[in-house]
DNA sequence: GGCTGAAACAGTTCCGGCCA
DNA sequence: TGGCCGGAACTGTTTCAGCC
């Protein structure tokens, strides 16, 4: 699949990661990468192996590597070589100079086992749960949106879209498993609306704000970040058309010290606002704007403030986006769900050690 | 040396980007 | 717009390494 950055594309991002220090090294000094055991080895199922057979590599150090190809949106083979190529990878994976390094098929494959095991859930699980143990309960709220994963465009004709979103697979491709297994029919179709910016030199005050529809395609990152930490909290991962609002329930955290819930005006519904009151929690979604009319300044002062707190979940999703550079190359909902999940979970080790006294995530 | 299971290799197909 | 190339995902087959 194309669309991945090659083996020499990474040095912007491994700077911006470095500016101050060995960001892996903090890493690996305030994450305790041996609290992911236990879910990895029953998810591998070790424990019914019998006796004979290549002995496999660390569960602990795979996922490992896991996290750099989050990190740093690399691929399988791309993880390879950086492995084999930079020593900062090596430290961080507790590898010795002449230590052999997983294959790009063999990190493909451990992934794969992660999938089919539905082991994210767990492991995402298992890291809150250390976080509350250090003294990072979620506490102050909580900030709930969603934003597009970019996947490879499908170059489908119309008679086989048509197909796809029948549900039904195209009669060409099943005669083809190897084309079939290529063709992604999970991703979907979405449009982000925004504004149009002004042009570098126009007069701002003759600018006339226009709103603008733009087409995205792949898959959509659901989360729920506690306001006092920034942690992501809860999460989830569906097609880019899913409609926002509707996972509001699923997100919902009720571990969260604080009652008020943030969210932008794709929240605002009855059914969500029933929700939030019977769960005791206090609605501070923003206020659409009244059909047809301005909207009244005292609403616009009162978005205002709530965009001020609902900003925070803005910088995920641009520390995912630019520094992380997350795109989803997998093919199907479930292994996009471990890629999301993954860098869900890459984010909340980078907030950790920010939080620690580290490097800034944003 | 045979068995076993994981790692590694090799091949197919895809999409993004470049160029004519 | 279509052809081509390179990088990437995925899979079937072969090789490797540990145990008996």
């Amino acid at each position: 699949m194309a669309g991945q950055p090659g083996f020499f594309d990474l040095s912007d991002r491994y700077e911006a990661l470095s500016a101050a220090g060995d960001p892996l090294e903090r890493l690996a000094g305030v994450v305790d990468f041996e609290v992911f055991r236990g879910p990895l080895v029953a998810a591998l199922r070790r424990s019914v192996r019998v006796k004979g057979g290549r002995p496999p590599f660390d569960p602990v150090l795979m996922f490992k590597i896991l996290v750099l190809q989050a990190l740093y949106s690399l691929s399988d083979e791309a993880t390879e070589f950086q492995i084999k190529d930079r020593l900062s990878f090596q430290r961080f994976l507790g590898l010795g100079l002449d230590g052999t390094v997983p294959d790009a098929t063999t990190v493909w494959l451990f992934r794969e086992k992660l999938v089919q095991a539905e082991t994210i859930d767990k492991l995402f699980a298992r890291f809150d749960a250390a976080l509350t143990d250090r003294g990072y309960l979620a506490m102050g709220g909580q900030i709930i949106d969603a934003t597009v994963v970019p996947a490879p465009k499908q170059r489908n004709s119309e008679e086989k879209k048509a197909a796809i979103k029948d549900g039904r697979i195209p009669e060409s491709w099943k005669a083809r498993s190897a084309k079939l297994r290529q063709k992604d029919r999970d991703a979907c179709w979405s449009v982000k609306y925004t504004k149009a910016k002004v042009k570098e030199g126009a007069d701002p005050k003759a600018f006339k704000p226009v709103d603008l529809a733009i087409p995205m395609f792949g898959y959509k990152n659901h989360i729920g970040i506690d306001r006092a930490h920034g942690l992501i909290r809860t999460w989830d991962a569906s097609a880019a058309n899913a409609h926002d609002g509707a996972r509001l329930p699923e997100l919902g955290s009720r571990d969260n010290t604080g009652a008020g819930v943030w969210a932008d005006t794709a929240y605002r519904s009855k059914k969500n606002e029933a929700f939030l009151a019977r769960g005791m929690f206090k609605s501070n979604i923003h206020q659409r704007k009244p059909n047809r009319r301005a909207m009244p300044e005292r609403t616009a002062r009162a978005n205002a403030k709530r965009s001020a707190i609902r900003s925070a979940v803005e910088h995920v999703f641009a520390g995912q986006k630019h520094r992380m550079g997350l795109i989803v190359c997998t093919i199907g909902i479930a292994r996009a769900r471990i890629k999301i999940g993954l860098a869900n979970l890459a984010y909340n080790f980078q907030r950790l050690a920010w939080l620690e006294g580290g490097t800034a995530p944003e």
